[in-house]
DNA sequence: TTTTAAACATGAAATATTTAATGTTTTATG
DNA sequence: CATAAAACATTAAATATTTCATGTTTAAAA
């Protein structure tokens, strides 16, 4: 019965879209839409899998219509790197649309995920053709770009403590959107995107629990001083 | 004398833009190029002179001719952060020229330059006229951003000795095109470039140098075994 | 439902990094 | 050219961070 449902969904990509629909269609004519839909695949992704891998062709370009991705960079010795973490909906991979390398990392999923893939040629064609449309893209890649660039400066210049603070004060405003919320992300992953050792993220959120800053129960993760958080990320 | 043939060379754009007028004319017409250079002023910076300024309006996209230029971000405490350094021909604020945003850092002359400001609004104008051409202007811009990632990623999971030899790797392969250069950034500016101390900086050059890795002599840096310093790289 | 693996947690030892104190050399400036 | 300021340099002490060892809890798999 659900796997039914799921199954219309994935047939009718006219219902999809619903977000970059509205965007593109102030720069887009809906032939044009369409021909983005009829060469576009939609998919379901379970949380922990991999939506696109590191080092593959960006044959597709990503929109996320639902869940939670991070964009993870794996080195030689398979530490892992998060760079970033969007949730939906958002068009991702902006920045590999526009040059042919492969990608510099993975779209791993953090929540379970619906995603459309777009063929990243036929998509090339549309903005060439529109080049309104190829502005805004090339905007909204710009702002990812620039929240990047933010959390690599405070990785850069703060220490631990105020690289965690970013990081909780990130996750409420861009990605749960409120003070409160269910934390996808294991310790590790938070270590990972603070640049910091797990037991170092442990010890900062027990601390910042008894001094009454955050309260953690299970996995909800509740901000309940926020301008106490924001001095730590303030003074790093 | 000498400065008569400068004040020449700025009262006549059409022998300026070399570069970026090769790579353009693949694109767009004689016409929109002159379009571009009418409304574009040619400045020179000294060393250490602000190109553009953090905070300010992205009124202009600079186009590097010669020279050598820091990305340079500013915290509130004063402390600077050095996200990348590039040297001409290139054209930067690229990711500037699709947010409307403030600049999120500043560009500050690191060798004497001569860069020409191109009007944002008429670089815009022909960039919607010329998709081609703005989807080459991203690719451009993409790549740049690319290469700061990957410094950004050495950055958060290596440690210092990794961190300053992916500097000295950069500046020898990206910005000064040999393993031996005149090296313009002082101690201090590569310490903020590699988000460590100053003395860490002095003492790790001292020791690569008695360890024959690398020849300071002055403002003279040469890479005498540049295979060790990659396996320092690597080892992170 | 047992079993196993991963996540969470804590503290101590080992290591890395910064800060501070001090001095020399180089570069810029009156 | 004298003088000041900045850059370069070295060391020890203080601090920050990671690693390791160990144990409990939670979630996933057989």
């Amino acid at each position: 019965m659900h796997s039914k449902i799921q199954a219309m969904t994935i047939n009718d990509p006219k219902q999809e879209f619903s977000w970059f629909r509205r965007i593109s269609s102030q720069f887009i004519s809906d032939k044009d839409f369409d021909k983005l839909e009829k060469t576009s695949v939609k998919l379901i992704f379970k949380k922990g899998e991999t939506i696109l891998k590191q080092g593959g062709l960006p044959t597709h370009v990503v929109y996320l219509e639902k869940g939670i991705v991070k964009f993870n960079y794996e080195n030689e010795s398979s530490k892992n790197l998060i760079l970033t973490i969007v949730s939906a909906p958002k068009i991702l991979g902006g920045a590999n649309l526009f040059y042919k390398d492969n990608n510099l990392f993975s779209f791993i999923a953090v929540e379970d995920c619906e995603v459309i893939l777009i063929d990243a040629k036929v998509l090339e064609e549309v903005l060439v053709e529109n080049s309104r449309f190829a502005m805004m893209m090339f905007q909204v890649a710009s702002e990812m770009f620039k929240k990047s660039v933010m959390n690599f400066i405070s990785l850069a210049h703060k220490q631990k403590e105020g690289r965690i603070a970013d990081i909780i004060l990130y996750l409420a405003a861009e990605v749960y959107n409120d003070t409160s919320f269910h934390l996808s992300l294991t310790r590790k992953e938070i270590a990972e995107f603070a640049g910091c050792s797990t037991e170092n993220v442990i010890m900062t959120l027990s601390k910042w629990q008894t001094e009454k800053i955050i309260s953690v129960d299970g996995k909800i993760l509740a901000i309940k001083d926020i301008d106490k958080l924001k001095h730590i990320s303030k003074i790093g």
